[in-house]
RNA sequence: GGAGAGGUGCCUGAGUGGCCGAAAGGGCCGGUUUGCUAAACCGUUAUACGGACUUAAAUCUGUAUCGAGGGUUCGAAUCCCUCCCUCUCCGCCA
């Protein structure tokens, strides 16, 4: 959510803003600045009338104190008079706030000045492009042949035991998932990232929290017996840990990962952009996530990016970074680093890693703050980023290092995984 | 799921209708004292949204907030209702 001090101060330039985005309805703003308006007129006037109200009240008890029960009497008929005067001011006011609300929560967060003009993904900037494609051979074969040559995912299985999207990882396959998530986590844990084991729904009030209601609902699976939701990413729960929080600037930065399973339920496309592992209903992720000092976050985006670009290297896959243009990232996104590996069967570049800095946005949602030097209360910035998820990093490593007796497993996973080879 | 107890400020904890944004102690921060440290003493110690003043900050001031939401009352931390959470015992259970 959009600071409102920021619309008041520079609403023509929050508007420019929004137009990179292609925020089209750029009225909101305006019916934002009218509500505010409004709502600081109303306030004004409720306020002196309740302390007329309180201070009368006061000078009731005195007088009841003193025995003067008529004069007393004659107060209370003044507050009565007051509040039914007060009562339709605090009913326009409750509303005013709401409206005010609703429409606030509809614009999404401004781009940084980094941010690349566009509106779909082909206008998004390639950063940097990195490793070497492998030259497979002829009868190279895509990863959903591979997994069922070689027995390690069960699609068909999964869809009988719930539906089609919940993989079944078999042997190896399994082993593979357990073998990346443990190297994930202790390479984040290395960089000093704090490990956590979340739970894997969440309430309304955490998922209002980091964005994923009230617009997203359908894109998760919902408990209705128990008004709770499976969280379609760790960034849900992990970020929910400091909700409401008041830290100090010593405090910052906050680090912590985690591995979860996420749940999409995503109504998505078909063909081969679904095939195999490329989109699944439940998957597999490691999140990092970071709540730093406002001046830092840009700096702490550029050490996020190394720190994934690390794993990918060690992971001997071929990858691109993107910044993303103002049309493809995300509502709650500043500015946004997407990876891509390269899957060489598929011929196809696959998305693995979506490195965030959402500023205040999420902060102002879930009032994060810290005190600064001063003592005065500061929202921090919060930070996210995949690291990584794990189906199109598994498509990736199955594809490029496929050779005709197997697939060979790159050497940091060998100690994770007791093998080095897929037969 | 059943029975009971409870949720108050950074922490402990008092507070059963007005003088309570809230005692007391601890912690923290600032000051005095001291060669230094400790101790002692004094003071400060929430957040949000408004208003006044101001270039701004500081300051002053109003309203709200004692788990959440409603209600009773001139007046609610205090009484009533609903919900959430924690603890103890019982039941069920990995």
């Amino acid at each position: 959510m959009l600071q409102l001090q920021v619309l008041r101060q520079n609403p023509q330039w929050v508007k420019e803003k929004l137009a990179v985005k292609h925020f089209s309805d750029l009225s909101v703003v305006d019916a934002v600045l009218s509500l505010d308006e409004e709502r600081k007129k109303l306030q004004l006037d409720f306020d002196n009338n309740q302390a007329k109200v309180n201070s009368t009240s006061k000078e009731i008890g005195m007088l009841m104190g003193k025995g003067q029960k008529e004069e007393a009497e004659a107060k209370k008929q003044e507050v009565a008079a007051l509040k039914t005067m007060l009562e339709p001011i605090s009913v326009r006011l409750a509303e005013v706030e709401k409206q005010l609300q609703d429409e606030l929560v509809k614009l999404p967060n401004l781009p940084s000045d980094l941010v690349p003009a566009g509106k779909h993904a082909v206008d998004n900037l390639n950063v940097k492009e990195a490793g070497t494609k492998p030259a497979l051979a002829a009868d190279a074969v895509p990863h959903w042949d591979l997994i069922r040559k070689y027995d390690i995912i069960d699609f068909e299985t999964g869809a009988k035991i719930t539906g089609s999207g919940f993989p079944l990882y078999k042997g190896k396959g399994a082993k593979l998932q357990r073998a990346l998530i443990s190297y994930f986590l202790d390479y984040n844990t290395a960089a000093g990232y704090t490990e956590y084991l979340p739970p894997l729904m969440v309430n309304e009030m955490s998922a209002y929290s980091t964005g994923q209601l009230p617009d997203k609902e359908g894109q998760m699976y919902y408990m209705a017996a128990d008004n709770y939701y499976m969280i379609p990413t760790a960034e849900v729960p992990v970020t929910n840990i400091y909700r409401d929080a008041m830290l100090k600037e010593a405090d910052l930065p906050i680090k912590m990962t985690a591995y979860t399973p996420c749940f999409r339920r995503e109504a998505g496309s078909f063909g081969a952009d679904v095939r195999g592992l490329n989109r699944l209903h439940q998957f597999d992720k490691v999140e990092i996530v970071q709540l730093v000092h406002p001046d830092k976050s840009y700096e702490t985006l550029d050490s996020m990016v190394t720190h994934v670009e690390g794993l990918l290297q060690a992971l001997e896959l071929p990858y691109r970074i993107l910044r993303l243009c103002g049309g493809d990232m995300s509502f709650a996104s500043a500015l946004t680093y997407d990876f891509e590996v390269y899957s060489a069967a598929q011929q196809k570049w696959l998305e693995v890693s979506s490195v965030s800095n959402f500023e205040t946005f999420q902060a102002n949602r879930m009032k994060v703050r810290f005190k600064d030097e001063k003592g005065k209360p500061q929202l921090a910035h919060t930070l996210n980023g995949s690291s990584m998820a794990l189906p199109r990093i598994v498509a990736a490593l199955l594809e490029n290092n496929q050779v005709t007796d197997g697939i060979n497993m790159p050497a940091v996973l060998q100690p994770y995984l007791g093998f080095a080879k897929i037969q």
